[in-house]
RNA sequence: GCCGGUGUAGCUCAGGGGUAGAGUGCUUCCUUGGUAAGGAAGAGGUCACGGGUUCAAAUCCCGUCAUUGGCUCCA
């Protein structure tokens, strides 16, 4: 007998040799149409298996990570056999699942695909699909796949590296593909699938090797997932911070200025500066202290701090000084800047912990490539600070840090977020500095604080950055894609390097220990990505312009500067909007615009000495009239609802 | 940096070897309105830049720049 775990927790058993198709056509009808794959003590199993020892059977559905996974994966070889037949000659490479959907990399030799290609090859792998063949693995000798690889030198490359005896091969309809296994039961699964693009990618991912296409592909068990992906990925769009930016009136880029290199126009200037503003008097709470440090500094003070050595001259951007032996760099972190702050005069145990912080603008020479809005660029603001500490005052410091983003992501309407806690690659000792014990310190801290916090954490090793280990707060927006924020950096790399130090009540030198931080990461970021969270509705407190008076004619501009005098006593961020436009067109405007509130006067207000409040969105529904100090009051209630004192 | 796409009016975009197009925005006039676009007229462009092919280039070719989808990278 067999035993069989059901996706709903439920065990059954069953006869030996049962397929998983055999599994799922057995139970309930609902469910069946949910299994797209098995696996036998954390094993896949592929439909041929016959199942001949006791143990738990997991079937996977739609709905598991591992399930998905298997069906993206046996996608791939489907699109691979569809593009095979459709380009003769070509190579495959690999094919895996990815997050969303798979690619397969693909050697077209001369040949090549676009876009207008897609839909002749979508067609070719629902055709192969509905064919319902069976995916079968088989193993082989080395020198077998070796003879059926001949022609394909990466596929040989591949097989070069696998011990013999490891060595298997998947199966379906005519197309074979070396292949570790992780299938789903037969291609009839699939019954939605759609190119999403291509990209050049490198062999391996080294840039030495040859350049092959990445065909991105995703597929779906149901037509109408893929329309909701595909809806999703229209919504993406519609909130991407480049377009909103543009809308909203954010911000600009000028080739004249320079690639990668963002200007603030008013409204997102205003908006910076609160954001900046919010911070800083939770900062204040929090016993910062700002400092200003200059845009440059001597090439010397990044040898110093390592970092020269570590990027190389290239990710630098040196400026051009009169000739007097003096090399200045623009400064890429604000790390040494602080740290020489802390080096102006001795400190005693009882001084610490210093905390400065400082909205420092970095530049770093980001690769044309990797320029993307406002979220990878070559020169932006960071919400930095560094808190020098002495060792016993590190678990503490770190945990107040936690509180303070804590509070930023609560306040701005992120509520759905984990913690990744990166730390070294043991395997890998070289790509970091510092002794091991220091390491081991700091990265104990950090796990520990993260633990006692209550944050839902991860940890990844290799991640840590070459100083010293960090914890990452990794956002979900609003559309589920994942971000990365805040993070807290633990360093005993610098305070060494810039010979830190403070004296004990041992009355000896000791050396502190140094916390990075920034809770958005950089002002930049942090806008981009809130604007695709939110879709330009940004939390009311800080909308650069919250409400807007909507005369109904110039007749009652009077009244309408008398209403917005009134906002201002109540501190409500107020347009007016007096132009000759019919109401409906200055809603329309005001609702692209995305304003929280509209607030309409015309003879009856004017009488009545009310407004009629149109909330942003509103469409159709009746409004309410009220007084000015009614809204203020309203106004204020919403406000506190998401801005929590700190 | 590498591979592909794109670059036409402030914005969104159509067109395309032989007077440059639409919608919207802008200006002026009419209209003075009740919850997502009132009407009319007008101004506005070296078709990214440089070179080549051609009787003729915004259109085809090459290069540069910017931008975009990826790859590599991310202190």
């Amino acid at each position: 007998m067999i035993k069989i775990t059901l996706p709903d927790g439920s065990v059954r058993e069953f006869a030996p040799g049962v397929t998983p198709m055999d599994v799922a056509k057995s139970i309930s009808e609902g469910l069946a149409r949910n299994v797209i794959s098995a696996s036998f003590n954390g094993t896949t199993i592929e439909t041929t298996t016959a199942l001949t020892t006791d143990g738990a059977l997991i079937l996977y559905t739609w709905n598991d990570a591992d399930g998905k996974k298997a069906f993206w994966h046996s996608s791939s070889h489907v699109m691979a056999q569809a593009l095979e037949e459709m380009y003769p000659g070509i190579k495959l490479t690999i094919g895996p699942a990815i997050d969303n959907g798979f690619y397969y990399d693909v050697d077209f030799g001369d040949k090549k695909i676009t876009d207008a290609d897609f839909k002749s090859v979508e067609d070719r792998v629902l055709e192969i699909a509905r064919e319902k063949h069976e995916f079968k693995m088989r193993s082989a000798t080395k020198s077998e796949a070796l003879e059926l690889y001949k022609n394909n030198e990466y596929k040989t490359e591949l097989i070069q590296n696998l011990e013999d005896g490891t060595i298997t091969f998947c199966d379906h309809s005519t197309f074979t593909d070396l292949c570790r296994g992780g299938h789903i039961p037969n291609t009839g699964i699939i019954k939605a699938m759609k190119i999403l693009s291509v990209a050049g990618a490198y062999w391996r991912g080294d840039e030495k090797n040859k350049q092959l296409t990445r065909v991105y592909g995703i597929s779906f068990p149901k037509q109408k997932d893929l329309t909701d992906y595909l809806e999703l990925l229209e919504e993406a769009k519609r909130r991407d911070h480049r377009k909103l930016g543009k809308e909203l009136d954010l911000f600009h880029f000028s080739p004249k200025v320079g690639q990668g290199l963002p200007l603030w126009l008013p409204k997102g200037a205003a908006l910076r500066d609160r954001l900046e503003q919010f911070l800083k008097k939770a900062q204040k709470k929090a016993g910062y202290e700002q400092v200003v440090s200059p845009h440059i500094g001597q090439k010397e003070l990044y040898v110093t701090s390592g970092h020269y050595a570590k990027y190389g001259a290239d990710s630098f951007q040196p400026i051009h000084t009169p000739a007097e032996g003096e090399e200045f760099l623009l400064k890429p972190m604000n790390c040494p800047h602080h740290c020489e702050i802390y080096n102006a005069r001795p400190w005693s145990y009882k001084d610490l912990p210093k905390r400065y912080a400082e909205f420092g603008t970095v530049y770093r020479y980001e690769q044309s490539g990797e320029l993307h809005g406002l979220t990878r660029v070559r020169g932006f603001t960071q919400d930095d600070a560094h808190i020098f500490c002495t060792p016993d005052q590190l678990d503490a410091e770190f945990k107040n840090v936690i509180d303070l983003v804590l509070y930023v992501f609560g306040s701005l309407g992120f509520e759905n977020f984990t913690a990744q806690v990166s730390v070294r690659d043991l395997n890998n000792p070289d790509k970091y500095i510092g002794s091991v014990e220091n390491w081991e310190k700091a990265e104990n801290a950090i796990i520990s604080a993260a633990r006692d916090k209550g944050l839902n954490y991860v940890i990844e090793p290799g991640e840590a950055a070459f100083y010293g280990p960090k914890l990452d707060f990794m956002v979900k927006d609003a559309l589920g894609r994942s971000w990365q924020l805040g993070t807290i950096q633990v360093d005993y790399n610098l305070p060494e390097r810039f010979d830190l130090s403070y004296k004990g009540s041992d009355n000896e030198l000791h050396r502190p220990v140094m916390i990075h931080r920034a809770p958005f990461g950089s002002m930049e970021r942090f806008i981009a990505i809130l604007l695709e969270h939110t879709g330009g509705n940004f939390p009311l407190w800080l909308m650069p312009e919250q409400a807007i008076i909507l005369s109904l004619s110039e007749k009652y501009e009077n009244y309408a500067k008398k209403v917005s005098d009134l906002l201002e006593i109540h501190e409500i961020r107020a347009l007016i909007d007096n132009r000759n436009e019919t109401i409906g067109k200055k809603i329309r405007e005001a609702e692209v615009q995305k304003l929280p509130f509209m607030l309409i006067v015309g003879e009856e207000e004017e009488k009545n000495g009310t407004i009629s409040v149109r909330r942003h969105g509103d469409a159709g529904k009746s409004n309410e009239t009220m007084t000015v100090e009614q809204f203020a009051s309203l106004v204020k209630e919403e406000i506190n609802k998401t801005l929590k004192q700190f």
